[in-house]
RNA sequence: CGGGGUGUGGCGCAGCUUGGUAGCGCGCUCCGUUCGGGUCGGAGAGGUCCCCGGUUCAAAUCCGGGCACCCCGACCA
């Protein structure tokens, strides 16, 4: 008998669907306080695998860790007028402290540009210190308007990346290879989530930047997600913070920066893109338990086969759990590996121990199959690649199915509605995404019409446009 | 801020119109049974009915005031 659904159809209400995977997937829940989020074993467990992915990379972009301070002087984020307006709106400030008020309010960083700025400035004296590639991981506070579980609370974990270099173009190289070698490339290779990457319009821009790439996911609802973004920031945090050098020729010069974040909004992207009814789909690369080795009744040593096949598993290279809780029933168990998303499962009972097969069962499809124990192993390896593979084709294919390509300001409202919609720049412009933002809908970024990252705003450009989280 | 809605065991809810011993499902504990896709039966534990005040013999229920939270719209990694 199959399972009923334990989760809500995806046509009735997405966003539901979202919070009842979440909290059944034992990932996270709500916090105490307002927008908050508490992240549990599970849900931790694919997050430090996201966490060692991008941290690897960007050590590969030659960035060092640092750790700054929680509080930032409010007067730090006076000093740049564009970012302090944009972020006070959502800003949480400390103005009591040991009892008293404090003269000075302490800003709970929303990001940390202003502070990287202060230090930058005492740490760069000469053309020789750069460039300097920090990076930093961290928590921050944003109070916005609508929080969401994973993709979008109050406070959240997230690396930021901040760079300062000698010339714009230094700075516009770095910030776009941290945006394909260390984003896009764990985003496609690892979370298996085909994003789309472009530059963002005046409108969509950083506060305080003079150029913002970003990478954009399509959800299973065909409504957009930022995943990820890499800032140019020109001089502006460089005047404002005097972070100066002195050049070859004994010329005193701004710098130019760079900053650039990836959060925990990316365990919300991966199961909202991969999830289906029976609930998360974790892309094997990234799970954190790879396979589950499932004793259906521990009779006749079962158990300790599930356990022999394990240690194989783990020698094989996959991340391998036994579950031997035969005091829990098979039925609920194997939901619940379901609903968790593990990749493959191996299902062996006294019935196969007898026969020397296994039940080898594959979370993507659903479909089962009977193999000899000998070679579950390698097996079970070959399959974590097929089904990695498989995943990112599918979400390949289906944002493809609903990306239409339109030549209108109609028909982009209409096709932006339930997916993107690409139409050329030229064609919408500032006055065709103001109109598109009454109706819900925004520019998620510009493209060239060959799917590459603009270097400039000059020439032909596509914009992809959506609904967005 | 605008528009809706809800506060009742850990979670999800019914009861409120028409006042009268506080209930159901899930979960939890114990016993038995079952175990190859969320077994079944039985016995239990667990509640200031959001808060304050009023009406009444009697308030989860009616009246007044307050508080909190959720959903939809504008914001963001």
């Amino acid at each position: 008998m199959p399972p009923r659904s334990v989760l809500p159809s995806r046509a009735d209400d997405f966003a539901q669907w979202y919070q009842e995977v979440v909290a059944k997937a034992e990932l996270a829940e709500t916090g105490p306080a307002r927008g908050t989020m508490v992240i549990r074993p599970y849900g931790y467990g694919l997050w430090e695998r996201i966490q060692a992915g991008m941290d690897a990379r960007i050590k590969a972009c030659g960035a060092e860790n640092v750790y700054l301070p929680l509080f930032i002087p409010e007067s730090y984020l006076r000093r740049e007028a564009e970012h302090v307006e944009g972020f006070s709106p959502e800003l949480a400030v400390v103005t009591i402290a040991g009892g008293k008020p404090l003269e000075e309010p302490l800003v709970v960083r929303p990001t940390s540009e202003t502070l990287f700025g202060e230090l930058m400035a005492k740490w760069v004296q000469s053309y020789r210190d750069l460039p300097l590639l920090l990076n930093q991981w961290a928590n921050v506070v944003r109070w916005e308007l609508r929080p969401r579980v994973f993709l979008r609370t109050t406070e959240f974990l997230w690396q930021e990346g901040h760079t300062a270099h000698a010339t714009r173009e230094d700075a516009a190289a770095y910030a776009r290879r941290i945006l394909h070698e260390a984003y896009a490339d764990f985003m496609v290779g690892e979370l298996a989530v085909p994003v789309l990457l472009g530059v963002k319009t005046a409108r969509e821009r950083f506060a305080g930047a003079i150029n913002t790439m970003t990478l954009e996911a399509m959800m299973g609802d065909g409504r957009a997600l930022q995943m990820g973004t890499s800032h140019e920031l020109g001089q502006n945090f460089a005047r404002a913070f005097e972070i100066d050098y002195l050049d070859a020729g004994d010329e005193l010069r701004h710098c130019w920066t760079t900053s650039w974040g990836t959060s925990t909004r990316m365990v919300g992207g991966m199961i909202m893109c991969h999830g289906d009814d029976f609930g998360l789909r974790v892309p094997p690369r990234l799970a954190h338990i790879q396979a589950v080795v499932l004793v259906v009744r521990d009779e006749d040593g079962v158990a300790d086969e599930a356990r022999r096949i394990a240690a194989e598993l783990e020698d094989a290279g996959v991340r391998a759990r036994v579950d031997a809780n035969t005091a829990t029933g098979f039925g609920r168990r194997a939901t619940d590996w379901e609903l968790k998303g593990v990749p493959v499962r191996v299902e062996i009972g006294p019935r196969d121990l007898a026969e020397g097969v296994v039940t080898l069962v594959r979370r993507d499809r659903r479909t089962k199959e009977t193999v000899p124990a000998a070679g579950v192993a390698a097996a079970v390896a070959d399959l974590l690649e097929e089904i990695q593979a498989g995943l990112l084709a599918e979400a390949i294919a289906d944002r493809d199915a609903r990306t239409s390509r339109v030549t209108t300001l109609d028909d982009a409202i209409e096709a932006g509605r339930s997916g993107f919609a690409r139409i050329p720049w030229d064609a919408l412009g500032d006055d065709g995404e103001a109109t598109l933002a009454e109706q819900g809908i925004t520019v998620r970024l510009l493209q060239r019409p060959d799917g590459g990252v603009p270097d400039d705003l000059e020439g032909p450009l596509e914009a992809v446009v959506a609904r967005a989280y």
